[in-house]
DNA sequence: ATGAAAGCGCTAACAG
DNA sequence: CTGTTAGCGCTTTCAT
């Protein structure tokens, strides 16, 4: 009886190409590598490709990855794939990234830096060739120290204020502006921000992007009613709401650090009979799936996920081929307004 | 001037280790590996151990995998990370797998078969040591082909009828029998269906599961009310939604294959003016993340996406440690329903 | 234009 | 218990 006969069907190796051709693993090899098929005769490279394809020869990357010390894998670091976010950023990547023959792998950290450090270490050791990731606070140690291991990195949806590092973001200022600029437009005057944490640059653009945009209308930006939370979640958008509410100001519309924040406000909202949008207007920030779907579908800036991610990627690659940095270090995309129902004029 | 010295520091190799302690590189690798540290004396396993910690040795995973031929590294195949149904899966597979020491790659194959075959094809010739799927449809020749290679694999939230494939997933059948029993207990008679493709055993399951539930209330599932769509999607939804609007026949409540699907059933519904739950009543499936937001918040079945994740990991591992089929070959988990806003009493 | 040989970093017999 | 040797599959000098 045949033991794991299928098994035994091994993968075949250059070696046995080789050998069916006739020749030797070395001009093999070269036969069969686009670069350096020109060193060999058309003919012999021709039988080369043959015996290969009769074999079903799939060259080991592993193999291949040893000696060149290139992997053609990515690493891709993200806070949180549970967010609505990242998906579609990760799709831009991937399909960018894909186009170029390189693979990627992700990681989660859970916005834990210690597991963020884990993840970069684990994907050092798997001999990635670079890094995307959209992780970065604005201290940021661990990303330094991959730069200074000379491996490429670049950053998604996120920057840093010194430049130091290439990233791939939206215009958050002016995304804000166009959040406050349709709220003004629609008669607002008191409008509070419950922003996100400013530990990261999106949470920090935005914030001093609200408070710009209120000074450009001539309004003043209520230091009681311009909030900044922990972290970008509906949890976080409660707990800045009820704060707004307890705050005694009066206001007519809140500016959200996102679309989860933006949920979280709903809640607070609703839970005091403050109806939305006639009581108090919400917009919210990212237009993540299905926020035309939520009830009221909700008012907020879209960016373009799949563009950053996939502009992310190009900014990798560029780096990967030229080694030097010569292309831009930033591509910044344009946000846009979406008017949906958690937006209209003020009461009375 | 220096050229690029930050990147000299090269990384520490087996060798480095081995010189610094004063040993062969064979003891240095048993010192350093959990499962031959016994063989080799105390002392000096220590003094190798202190000489990869002060050089911070890392490990090449690729190399070893190239001598060891396991790369310690897992496909993960996603018919479409942008539906929300697959993070938490994902998220479930992946931490258990990175607590027994494994990395997981994730590819899209965007429901799209031919790049299904190269995914699984690349991610082999990357010498995965296993796979985990999504995206079986009920004729799986690709994956035939994998077990035969004699690579283990694993579905999760599929299973095929045979039961030649390992799986994890949920009830479909029972959870098909807790929507039709709510709405029964509501009242219903005639209840409609909106269903996933039945070349899906997702599909295929709701699918038989609903017309066994009517039977055994006694009900009889209206040929014309009973329908399958192509995909799984928001305007499939809507297509059916209006076929069945569109039929002729009386029906009060649907059961939509998925939460997606019953969001298409909202958009039809609006659009003849009925509202829901007064006019008709939906019944969703899958619990996704903010099924709760919606307008009305959807009334569906959970599925412990997370759980699902994870216990297809675990049929993994246990299949990579054993390499022989000891454990279960399907794990069956409890769905649940959830009673929200868009199922009632039907109308007078 | 092709063959020979060395070696990427590691593990696994095999000696001793 | 430790050193020696060979080799995983591939690329890349160096000869020829």
């Amino acid at each position: 009886m045949a033991v794991r006969n299928v098994n035994e069907r091994a993968r075949a190796t250059l070696r046995d190409v080789a050998r069916a051709a006739g020749v030797h693993p070395g001009t093999a090899s070269r036969a069969l590598n686009e670069q350096t098929r020109s060193l060999v005769n058309a003919e012999t490279a021709q039988r080369v490709l043959d015996a290969a394809e009769t074999l079903g020869y799939q060259p080991n990357p592993i193999a291949r990855g040893l000696k060149t010390r290139r992997s053609y894998t990515i690493g891709v670091v993200i806070p949180d794939i549970l967010n609505p976010l990242f998906p579609p950023i990760i799709r831009g990547i991937e399909d960018r990234l894909e186009q170029a023959g390189y693979t990627s792998v992700i990681a989660n950290t859970e916005n834990d830096p210690e597991r963020e450090r884990i993840d970069f270490r684990t994907m050092l050791a798997r001999q990635v060739d670079g890094f995307i990731t959209a992780t970065a606070r604005l201290d940021h140690a661990v990303l330094d120290e991959i730069v200074d291991l000379g491996v490429p990195l670049v950053l998604v949806n996120r920057r840093v204020e010194d430049g130091s590092l290439r990233s791939a973001i939206a215009d958050d200022r002016a995304g804000i502006k166009l959040a406050v600029g349709h709220l003004v437009g629609l008669g607002h005057r008191q409008i509070a921000l419950a922003g996100g944490p400013i530990s990261l640059s999106t949470g920090l653009q935005r914030y001093e992007g609200f408070k710009a945009a209120m000074r450009k209308h001539g309004l003043k930006a209520d230091r009681k009613l311009t909030l900044v939370g922990e972290s970008f979640t509906i949890p976080e958008g409660q707990r800045l709401c009820r704060q707004l509410l307890a705050s005694g100001k009066e206001f007519t519309a809140i500016v959200a650090g996102n679309d989860l924040m933006a949920l979280g406000c709903y809640d607070l909202l609703a839970e005091h009979g403050l109806v939305c949008p006639d009581g108090v207007s919400v917009v919210g920030y990212n237009d993540m799936p299905f926020s035309d779907r939520f009830n009221p579908p909700l008012t907020t800036i879209r960016i373009p996920h799949y563009e950053v991610g996939h502009a992310a990627a190009d900014l990798l690659l560029a780096q990967l081929d030229e080694g030097s940095p010569d292309g831009p270090n930033e591509v910044v995309l344009e946000p846009s307004l979406v008017v949906r129902g958690s937006s209209g004029p003020p009461p009375n």
